[in-house]
DNA sequence: AGTGGGACGCTTTTT
DNA sequence: GCGTCCCACT
């Protein structure tokens, strides 16, 4: 019956069985974070102190989410139906559609993603005459989501707030973009709290709904809430005061979001008489590992304090290596190398992972990994639903769901090309405003009275007939169907199928993934709500690859083999985060180091290049400050450090570069290491002649120049000169 | 209205 | 180095 807490060590035991009054719980990395939170959820059930509709279990990813409930329905050994667990904005969204018209909104709201909120903001500060060089709307944006992640609605936002962005009519800005959104029906994602909790303090009648309901609260990651997401939640624990935060204050690393460590650091001022259990015991990493983790992160302050000590009695390993290179060239050919020797000696490429900082030094990984034929994956990119042709089809969706939504009107009013321009839409814009009607309707009517002409008449006209039509489908066959025959009968289909990029026979077998998936729907509206809150990736094809991914990607994540690379001042902490927040920036970075120290089980490889290209030129720099604060004694520095500052720093004089010893030298290769260079893959000559037409996943069509057995060197239409191996290519057809 | 070329800016990111 | 955006040309 309570076998299922016989499986804790006692400190865990504590978190779940703590189960009245406020409990925070620090968990450290890899200290079974994600069990205490399920199982003390279980243990809620299966003692009966609440039923599964009367918990509220609060996570920041979809993917948590997901695995919370899939171990809670484990344990209790039934799917669990009827919970309130998801995302905060998940949970939110549910929320409002319920309350809505306490805001101005009805219950069918749409919810924004980021290329309408874009859209919608420059319309609005277009109207204001602002230029849109100098003020840029993403930057605007930021502006506006830091103010709602504070939860400060439009109207009381302090005065000395951030006057000078756009010529000081931020403000006025802020307020146009919700009135807008208010006619559009529509939300975006920092509404979905700040509605809310705005709901939950202006109707007491609707709070005391919920503390009716929610007798327990758990709340994941609780590190990485915002201003308004601890609103929330203390509005809706404040009667009960039965709430559980788990989180790591020293893996806090989404500050620039709006996160507020603060939040983690005050929870006893907050929860009076709160219990607080920390977890230290790690069962993910080797002794060295945590140890450097450890001396890594002493170097913050203002930490809660706990120290992650070795839980398993196996818990011996190999130091952890410091890599200094040349360039980042041979940064990516070390990885490459050391990821392939791992796999010949029988380890999993599905348990490797490199982690870096920004998104963009992936590609140079990517091609070492082509080269070298090492399959792996890039977590993270772009995600299904944020690609072009999926956002396209869903604004389709959304007219046959919701005919009142300009926003996706104009996104599909001219794709497929239907000859309406700036004008026409202009003239759209303007009968809409004197109707006070939707741009569809104003369409209609401007059509009806013939005003517009030509082919703009005949597009728009057949468009507006596809509308009613598809409805009829839509009640008639469902949505599977409809959609389906829409994007045959709008031209969509038709409009890739002529395209001939490279990328197109891809976006058609997406938009086909796309109609298969509304299956797993039993509505249309709740496919959309999936859509706007679910933004990942349909999962990436698993199995025997390496995964390429940032810091932040990997967090929660846990593989055997950790690339670290790109470990240099500016990069790494990066110049930008210490620029705009100094010191508490610099703290961040450290975080963020330690998150991926911590993501290694049983290897964890640093690297830094004393030569980078960035953008378009080559910079030189020098390793990162983080690595001169890892504890000697657990480190193995091959191409040390401190050596190569010397040769770039103090004695540039040592070789002659012309410029009088001026500049940081960088004039010969430095051969650390000879044994990264592997002996080759048999040599097989490439049944592909020299210029045969092929056709690359990545690069695209282009023309084989030169052959050396299995390497091809192609000359690619849009790519250029690569040199790939013959197996990641295809005959062209064309 | 649609296309193509050049300038520009940007690279934490999740919902 | 690449994608986006704007403008000029067709």
């Amino acid at each position: 019956m309570t076998d299922y807490l016989v499986r804790l060590n006692p400190e865990q035991r504590e978190a779940v069985e703590t189960i009245d009054g406020p409990v925070l719980v620090l968990a450290g990395a890899g200290t079974g974070k994600t069990r205490v939170l399920t199982t003390r959820f279980a243990h809620i059930l299966l003692t009966k102190r609440a039923f599964p509709n009367q918990v509220l279990a609060v996570t920041f990813t979809n993917k948590a989410a997901r695995e919370m409930r899939e171990r809670v329905a484990a344990i209790l050994g039934s799917p669990a139906e009827g919970l309130w667990l998801g995302t905060f904005h998940a949970l939110c969204a549910r929320m409002l559609r319920r309350h809505a018209p306490l805001v101005g909104l009805t219950s069918s709201f749409s919810i924004l993603d980021s290329d309408d909120q874009i859209r919608l903001l420059k319309q609005v500060m277009q109207a204001a005459g602002l230029d849109a060089k100098r003020w840029a709307p993403p930057a605007m944006m930021g502006i506006i989501q830091r103010w709602k992640d504070r939860g400060l609605a439009s109207g009381s936002v302090p005065p000395n707030e951030d006057t000078d962005f756009a010529n000081g009519q931020a403000k006025e800005i802020y307020a146009a973009y919700q009135s807008r959104l208010k006619a559009v029906n529509a939300a975006d994602f920092g509404d979905l709290l700040l509605h809310v909790t705005e709901i939950l303090r202006g109707h007491p009648d609707v709070l005391e709904q919920y503390h009716r309901m929610f007798r327990y609260i758990l709340v994941d990651e609780y590190q990485d809430t915002n201003v308004v997401q601890y609103l929330w939640l203390r509005l809706l624990a404040q009667r009960s005061r039965n709430i559980c935060c788990v989180g790591d204050d020293d893996q806090s690393i989404y500050s620039w979001r709006g996160a507020e460590v603060e939040n983690i650091l005050r929870f006893e001022h907050d929860f009076p008489g709160a219990k607080i259990v920390r977890l230290e015991a790690n069962y993910r990493s080797t002794a060295p590992i945590l140890a450097v983790a450890a001396g890594l992160i002493a170097n913050n302050e203002g930490r809660l304090g706990k120290t992650l000590r070795p839980g398993r009695t196996d818990a011996t390993g190999e130091k952890v290596s410091v890599v200094g290179l040349w360039d980042s060239d041979e940064e990516a050919r070390m990885v490459g190398d050391r990821a392939e020797g791992l796999r010949r000696d029988g380890n999993s490429l599905a348990e490797m992972a490199i982690l870096v900082r920004t998104g963009a030094q992936t590609r140079a990984f990517e091609e070492r990994m082509m080269t070298l034929g090492i399959p792996y994956k890039v977590v993270g990119g772009l995600r299904f639903y944020e690609r072009a042709e999926i956002r396209d089809a869903i604004a389709y969706v959304r007219l046959v769901n919701q005919p009142a939504d300009d926003l996706a009107f104009e996104r599909i009013v001219n794709v497929p090309r239907r000859g309406v321009g700036e004008q026409a839409l202009r003239s759209i814009h303007v009968r809409a405003r004197e109707l006070g009607v939707p741009l569809l309707d104003a369409a209609a009517a401007l059509i009806a009275q013939g005003e517009l002409r030509g082919r703009v008449k005949e597009g728009v006209g057949a468009l507006l007939q596809g509308f009613s039509r598809w409805r009829e489908i839509l009640s008639r066959d469902g949505h599977q169907v409809m959609l389906a025959t829409l994007l045959d009968e709008c031209g969509y289909t038709d409009m890739w199928k002529q395209d001939k990029s490279p990328e197109a026979p891809g976006r058609l077998e997406n938009l086909k993934e796309l109609v298969r998936a509304l299956a797993d729907f039993d509505t249309l509206a709740g496919f959309l709500e999936h859509v706007s809150l679910v933004m990942e990736n349909e999962e990436n094809s698993q199995g025997e690859r390496i995964s390429l991914m940032t810091l932040h990607a990997a967090k929660g994540l846990e593989f055997d083999t950790v690339f670290l690379p790109g470990w240099e001042e500016g990069l790494f902490p990066s110049q930008r985060t210490m620029d705009e927040s100094g010191a508490k920036g610099l703290e961040e970075e450290r975080r963020l180091a330690y998150v991926g120290l911590t993501r290694a089980r049983r290897l964890a490889i640093v690297s830094h290049a004393a030569n980078r290209r960035i953008y378009a030129n080559w910079q030189t720099s020098i390793p990162s400050r983080f690595i001169e604060e890892l504890p000697d004694e657990h480190v193995e520095r091959i191409g040390s450090a401190a050596m190569q500052r010397d040769r770039m720093i103090t004695a540039p004089s040592v070789f002659s570069n012309g410029f009088g010893g001026q500049f940081p030298l960088v004039a010969r290769r430095p051969k650390v290491i000879e044994s990264w260079e592997q002996p080759g893959r048999p040599a097989r000559p490439s049944t592909i002649p020299v210029g045969a037409r092929v056709f690359h996943q990545k690069f695209g069509y282009g023309t084989v120049t030169a052959t050396q057995d299995d390497r091809l060197d192609i000359a690619f239409d849009k790519a250029g000169d690569k040199r790939v191996l013959d197996r990641f290519v295809e005959a062209a057809t064309v």
